[in-house]
RNA sequence: GCCCAGGUAGCUCAGUCGGUAGAGCAGAGGAUUGAAAAUCCUCGUGUCGGCGGUUCGAUUCCGUCCCUGGGCA
């Protein structure tokens, strides 16, 4: 555990460049890659899907042949993936990655798996899915999920996490309670797994303005549409009806365009706004993190510059 | 030119039987532990179109002017 003496320290050196959407984090991270001799593992709960390209702003042919690109296309539409999933196959890329002497750079805007991915998650797993089921069923009313019911019930069974979880949160509301009557009380629970200390982590967000960046977005959903993001979405709603993704930005707002629900000016409004809106949630994500440094999109030579002094030191020992 | 309906928060509008006003959307901040591009919480002062008049007091009533939409010429 002490990392005093240099010569205990093995770690090795991982980095994460995770920004928000449209802040051109994408072709920093391949300048960075190939100026330290990395590889990139996609930290994004979208773009793992297959078909969905051109919503999810998957990176280019090109840019996939000038950097090797991980966790990109691994799954059909119609197959689930989570955090948990995530982390376990970013670890089994960033081994691979690293035996073949490279640097894994872990870049996306999916915040939450990257602290999953480095502190770990709750060992909750004690129930099945049907315990959820079940508490739905217990706790419907009539129309609804009587949620002032269910609260009661998670604060009877754990307090502390009662106090965390609003009422109106449903989906977490029957979570903690699923994980308190498995015997687990949510408030007590350990994160576990992560790859946290066995690795040097240097972590990087984009210094970008928010200004600048709602240009972006403005930008790229034009050129969504023009690449042919409502064809795109036509095909999958035809093949994988009940993808997830569809349910996503870019493809849900399509998707009511398809069912003539809304016009094109619409869409394109549409689209540009909840992007607008996820950015700012990413945005309060990555200023909660104190570990992650701004850097500007010019300088990618400075991270090569604190790699090398990294590995010098490492190297060291 | 005349008649009608409006001009209130960035947008769409509600409202005040006269005591200076509030919703939705947009926007901002936050949470976030196996759906996360998801889910949830908090945040609303603006010459109530301008100028006069009546009044203790006008965004509210009256007059007038300007602007917008519709109709008639």
């Amino acid at each position: 555990m002490k990392e005093s003496k240099a010569a205990l320290d093995s770690r090795r050196i991982i980095l994460a460049i995770i920004g928000p959407t449209a802040s051109g984090k994408t072709g920093f991270a391949i300048e960075v890659a190939q100026e330290i001799g990395g590889e990139i593992v996609c930290v994004d709960s979208t773009t793992v899907y297959r078909g969905f390209d051109i919503g999810t702003s998957k990176p280019t042919q090109a840019q996939q042949s000038a950097i090797p690109h991980h966790l990109l296309d691994i799954l059909s539409p119609n197959e689930p993936f989570n955090a948990s999933d995530f982390v376990s196959k970013a670890k089994e890329e960033i081994e691979a990655i690293a035996s073949r002497g490279k640097i894994p750079i872990l870049v996306g805007g999916s915040y939450f798996y990257l602290r999953a991915l480095q502190n770990g998650m709750y060992a909750t797993g004690g129930y099945d899915e049907s315990l959820l089921e079940q508490i739905n069923e217990e706790f419907y009313d009539g129309e609804a999920l009587n949620e002032v019911r269910l609260h009661a019930e998670l604060e009877r069974l754990d307090p502390k996490a009662a106090k965390s979880i609003h009422p109106n949160d449903h989906y977490r509301l029957v979570r903690a309670v699923a994980t308190a009557r498995s015997g687990k009380p949510p408030s007590t629970l350990k994160a576990e797994g992560g790859l946290g200390s066995d690795w040097l982590w240097v972590k990087y967000s984009m210094a970008i303005s928010r200004k600048r960046v709602w240009d972006n977005i403005a930008l790229r959903t034009e050129a969504m549409m023009d690449a042919g993001l409502i064809e795109e979405t036509r095909r999958l709603l035809k093949t994988f009806p009940e993808a997830k993704l569809l349910g996503s930005i870019g493809y849900a707002e399509t998707v009511r365009f398809l069912r003539n629900e809304i016009h094109e000016e619409q869409l394109k409004k549409e689209i540009t706004e909840n992007t607008r809106k996820l950015l700012k949630r990413q945005t309060t994500w990555l200023r909660s993190d104190p570990e992650l440094r701004f850097i500007d999109s010019r300088d990618a030579a400075r991270v090569k510059l604190e790699v090398s002094n990294l590995q010098s030191v490492l190297g060291a020992n």
